[in-house]
DNA sequence: TCTAACTATTGCATCGATGCAATTTGTCGC
DNA sequence: GCGACAAATTGCATCGATGCAATAGTTAGA
């Protein structure tokens, strides 16, 4: 019942491990009698090499460890979908890890996994790693930071442009003649990068076009799902003075909002224009359909995969990478209304 | 630069390597003094054990494969999360594999790559997997069927009981007076056991009710997502007696059809209702809230995990087992309008 | 025919850990 | 003080593959 090993095929065919190994791996002089003796062995006991013994001698895994805060986002989900995708091109395989919010397992995975499990590398989408956590990593896989920037730090990251994308989406709605524009999921501390990134963008926009910011209607939330969108969204309308346009740093916080304006009988994007980032799937089948940030998702996952093989491979520990992938922001019904849609 | 091992952590406490493995391990019988002069070494090294080579060692390697067809579907990335979850409990790592549809690949990953990789076990929510695959199924690794039933197999299968939630789903709306009841995602190729079990469970709705079933309101689909069903919902529409009720066999299809249907100017429920099936967060936030059939996914999860991991760790390939997990019928604003929402 | 120069094949050591059995150390009883 | 016995520690073989260097086998040239 046990699998067979190079031993075994070796004595089926009469020939030594050795020889049975050079077959597997294609090594060039071997005889064609020889190759196809040794092949018929194979085919025959049905053996396939062992990759953890390989993988232990070699050194290397061809694993890739993936930790995101949880796979349950549609925007990580279709992420890491992509990711599992180029991985898989390039021979990789991928183990996911998820944090759950929790901080203190995102760094065990980070400083202690690698080298214990034999990953290649890790690809994480921090939540709350500080530049310090990584300088005092002492594992010698690479480490690849995607989206979420850590000021400071030393390592590759892979990430969209995300001052100036905040910064259009902005200017969409003004350029649409809207003057009070809430935004959802503003900074509430400034080591969280991404939300820093997209206000610095928001206030960016305000200010080309000389018009004031409402620091009331900027309203921060714990994360990014619909919940906290639906939570800002009923405090901002509960307002004397309600926005009439919203920019929220995420799809989900966008639909959440969605949901809590027109449970209330508001217009969209009549009464209240919607503006949401990184354009998951949900948001073209959501009424109204969701105008949005939409990252080169693809793009963003071919980069991630494609520099941290390079790192694995080459393994030059030279200037950390930093790399910008394209966005566009694609225009939809809640803030053009039934008229046009761009996509 | 390169990790301790066993033998630098010997070597620096003066002690044999076979100690230290006793002390990494846990062993009974260390003194105490030795117990914290070794443990002295290892933190002063950083050392972790390298788990390929101890996998190596003992044959397995604690990790689980999970084959999914794809990763952004929201529901498979809802239960892929939970059993992650459930594995990372019980100290495993998952990796997961997508097949993308994509045939050949899914045989290939379930026939061949566990003991390749050396998968502990494999967790599949296949896709065109035939009985006659799995007899075939040389590996040695346990394989544990997730949803999809294929029939006649004797692998282990952990899933709801898809037809008697079909038929509750359909008798809701039979009880709420709909008659032209439309069904989206019906069985199209008899090897599909889930559309066969929903279309079985939808057809008893209507023997139970003593009403007969227009055949031309049952719609296949190609897949279960949000296209399919926007696509079907059109041709439904397009009819000159269209349906007052869809009952839809994913929530995707669901959503695809309600986007369709609100752009058409219908009002859900009141012209349309419409059911759902698999309690996506999705269907909790759009307009109108989606009444769906919700499978106890963490149960799910728990089960396949666990009977995995009994299979793995006790071996016995005894008889195979057939698990069913709850499931309950949650009523929404799609059915039931804006009045009542049970959750 | 004999040696040089290859080439195909093989044997041995090794990756880092653990299983098993042997060995050393320590404790007691008499 | 010595043998017996248990407890703590250690050495060796091994998991299944590959790297390296040696060996056997072939051909060619003189």
């Amino acid at each position: 019942m046990t699998a067979p090993t190079l031993r075994d095929v070796a004595e089926r065919a009469g020939v030594s491990i050795r020889t049975v190994s050079n077959v597997v791996n294609g090594y060039a002089k071997v005889t064609e009698p020889m190759k196809v003796r040794v092949q018929a062995a194979i085919d025959d006991l049905g053996y396939r090499p062992n990759l953890m013994a390989r993988n232990l001698k070699q050194g290397r895994s061809r694993i890739i460890a993936l930790v995101v805060p949880a796979l349950d986002v549609p925007y990580f989900a279709e992420l890491v979908r992509l990711i599992i995708g180029e991985a898989q091109a390039h021979g990789y395989a991928v183990l996911i890890d998820q944090t759950d919010g929790d901080v203190e397992r995102e760094r065990e995975l980070i400083m202690e996994a690698p080298q214990a499990v034999g990953f290649d590398g890790v690809i994480v989408s921090p939540l709350a790693l500080t530049a310090a956590d990584l300088e005092s990593r002492r594992s010698p896989a690479p480490i690849l930071l995607l989206g979420e920037k850590i000021f400071d730090s030393a390592a590759d990251h892979v990430a969209i442009d995300n001052v100036t994308a905040a910064r259009e989406a902005t200017a969409h709605l003004i350029g649409l003649g809207r003057r009070r524009i809430a935004a959802i999921g503003v900074e509430q501390d400034p080591s969280d990068g991404t939300a820093v990134l997209r206000t610095r963008g928001y206030r960016e926009a305000f200010a080309a076009a000389g018009l004031p910011v409402d620091e009331s209607l900027m309203v921060p939330t714990p994360h990014y799902e619909r919940r906290h969108g639906a939570a800002a969204m009923t405090a901002l309308l509960d307002r004397a003075d309600p926005p009439d346009a919203v920019f929220c740093f995420s799809d989900l916080l966008a639909l959440g909002a969605m949901r809590v304006a027109l449970s209330r009988g508001l217009r969209i994007p009549e009464d209240l224009a919607l503006v949401g980032f990184d354009d998951i799937e949900d948001g073209r089948y959501s009424t109204p359909t969701l105008t949005t940030v939409a990252p080169d998702k693809q793009g963003l996952a071919r980069s991630a995969v494609e520099t941290i093989r390079t790192r694995i491979e080459s393994g030059q520990d030279a200037t950390p990478l930093e790399i910008t992938t394209p966005h566009r922001l694609v225009l939809r019904e809640s803030s053009l209304g039934g008229a046009g849609a761009t996509a």
